[in-house]
DNA sequence: TAACAATATACGAAAAAGCATATATAATAA
DNA sequence: TTATTATATATGCTTTTTCGTATATTGTTA
């Protein structure tokens, strides 16, 4: 992972909010980071691909749902950068978690037992 | 600090390196990072100027060298950040870092004792 | 099968970022 | 004072990034 792509990778504010509400989930699909973040549908697919390509984010399909989640295979610096952030700015994230909370219909989760 | 903005200051390979050289050697001088970095001296400027801009470095003035250091006052978080990623990517600098010690005629380090 | 819902991708436009070159400023040396 | 060295800034150009809109794809429901 190079350091430079990887900042990058959180170098906007869609992609951050995105990595840090995923960080605080443990993961969360396409509708749900539309509603978090208020954008549109082809702006955080076109992001979330971003973050794929780069190896920080992998996906996986159930039912009609694409659940992103942090590649636990990125190297421990980057992980760690993520936590930081993520735990040491909450007030930053503060109203697209109450946008999620409201989401009504969140797709329900069904762990890893059942995919 | 808003934490896109810092993220913004680390995504650029010339920023990152700047920051990186700069933790690990606490101080440098314009002309260190040119050398260090083999890159213009308006580039090195404008970019540091974005930095100290952005409050993650700030300045020091001594006879014809300005020396950059990363801000004192800089959030934890942020500085947590720059700490980790330098140390845990040392391999990402070492071209850098051989460029900095074959630099002829540093400027002497005169300490905070004689500004 | 047809209609629908969730997601992904393509395309062109707009905005932002980065750069080289020229020039300005400020301190020092002659 | 003039010349020199270190650094900063301005300008115009090029490249990269971001985005809205339209459309494609895939699984689900009727």
């Amino acid at each position: 992972m190079d350091p430079t792509q990887f900042f990058k990778c959180l170098a906007d504010d869609t992609r951050l909010k995105t990595l840090m509400l995923i960080e605080l989930e443990s993961e969360l699909c396409v509708c749900e980071l539309t509603s978090a973040l208020s954008v549109s549908q082809p702006k955080i697919s076109r992001h979330l691909a971003l973050l794929k390509k780069a190896g920080v984010l992998t996906d996986r399909k159930h039912r009609q749902w694409v659940y992103y989640q942090i590649n636990p295979n990125l190297p421990s610096w980057a992980k760690s950068i993520i936590t930081t952030s993520t735990d040491e700015n909450k007030e930053f994230l503060e109203n697209n978690i109450n946008l999620l909370q409201q989401m009504g219909e969140r797709p329900e989760r069904v762990k890893a037992c059942c995919n």
